[in-house]
DNA sequence: TATTTACATTTGTATATACAATTGTTGTAC
DNA sequence: GTACAACAATTGTATATACAAATGTAAATA
C-alpha cells in the first residue's frame, strides 16, 4: 500500500499528512476486505460487531448506552442497527422490567449460530490482511497506536 | 488510545484482532478531529479532498475519473460530491469541448481562498493528531502501513 | 404529591454512501 | 454509413450515518 501509487501523485508530500493520509488509504482497504467477508452473511460490521458484543454477555442482556460504550465505531443511531438485527432474528429486545427506560437486547441462538460462521470468515481474512506483518510488528503498531 | 479501555472490555483480545481493532479505533478518532476542524468551512473530508486534488492541477481542468483515481477514499458518486461543490461556489463543470462524453472540472477563485484558510485549519489539526509521535516514529508507521 | 430535572431510547430529517441501471457519446468493425 | 461495443458521467434507489427534537420514564426537590 504505497501512499503516491494510491492517490497517483508524484509530489512530495509532507510527513504528517502523509502519515495520515496512509492511514485512510489502509483503514478503506481492511474495511473493503472486512466488509466483503461479512457480505456472505448481509451483516455490516457494524452489525457484527453488536453481535459479538452481546454474545460477550454471557446470557445478560445488554441495553442501548451498553452497546454504545462498547462499539468499536460508536455510530448515532444504535436503535436502528438493533432494528436491522431484528429483523434478521439475530437478536431480540424487550423493555427493561426494572427500569422501563431501558431495553433489554440479547442475542437469540439463530444469531448464535450464524456469528460463529462468520467468525471462521473473520479469522481467514484477519489473517489475510496481515499476511505480510510478524507478531513482533503487531506488536509494534500497536505501541505506535497507543500513542494517538 | 488504550483498546480495552476503548470497547470497555477486560477479555484479552487476540494479537490479530486487536491489532484491527485498535486500526479502527485510532482512524475514527483521527476522522473525527478532521471532521471537526473542517466543520466551520461546511465541508466534508472527501470534499476537502477533491479541492485540494483540483488545485494541485495547476489550471488544468479534471474529469471525474481523474478525481476517483486520485481521490484518497474512493467513494461512489463523486457527480454528487461534485454537484455540492458547485453550489458552493467552490468548483465549476463544463462539458469537456474535445469529448462530449467528459467534463471538465476546476476550482474558483473562491474554491482557492477557502482552501487556503482550511489549510490552516489542517495543519494545526495534523499537528495535533500526532503531537505524541517523533518523525521517527511516523517513518515507523509509514513502513508497517506499507505492508498491507 | 406536584413540579422539575435527568435519563434512555426512539423518531424525524438531512446528508452521505453503495450499487445498479440508464443516458449520451465516441470508436470500431463490417 | 449502420450496428455494435466501449466509455464517461448521471440518475434512481436503497441503505447508512449524523444530529436534533421528541417521547416516555424515573428520580429529586420543594
Amino acid at each position: 500500500m504505497n501512499v503516491e501509487e494510491a492517490i497517483k501523485t508524484n509530489k512530495k508530500i509532507p510527513l504528517e499528512s502523509r502519515t495520515i493520509i496512509h492511514f485512510f488509504l489502509v483503514n478503506n482497504k481492511i474495511n473493503e476486505m472486512i466488509s466483503a467477508s461479512l457480505k456472505d452473511f448481509d451483516v455490516s460490521l457494524q452489525q457484527f460487531n453488536v453481535l459479538r458484543i452481546l454474545r460477550g454477555q454471557k446470557g445478560e442482556p445488554a441495553n442501548l448506552s451498553t452497546l454504545n460504550e462498547r462499539m468499536v465505531t460508536k455510530m448515532s443511531n444504535t436503535t436502528r442497527l438493533v432494528d436491522k438485527l431484528i429483523l434478521k432474528g439475530y437478536v431480540d429486545r424487550v423493555v427493561c422490567p426494572s427500569n422501563r427506560r431501558k431495553v433489554e437486547i440479547r442475542i437469540t441462538d439463530e444469531g448464535r449460530a450464524a456469528l460463529e460462521k462468520m467468525d471462521v470468515n473473520m479469522e481467514v481474512v484477519e489473517n489475510e490482511i496481515l499476511k505480510n506483518l510478524s507478531s513482533k510488528e503487531m506488536e509494534q503498531l500497536n505501541e505506535l497506536f497507543n500513542k494517538f
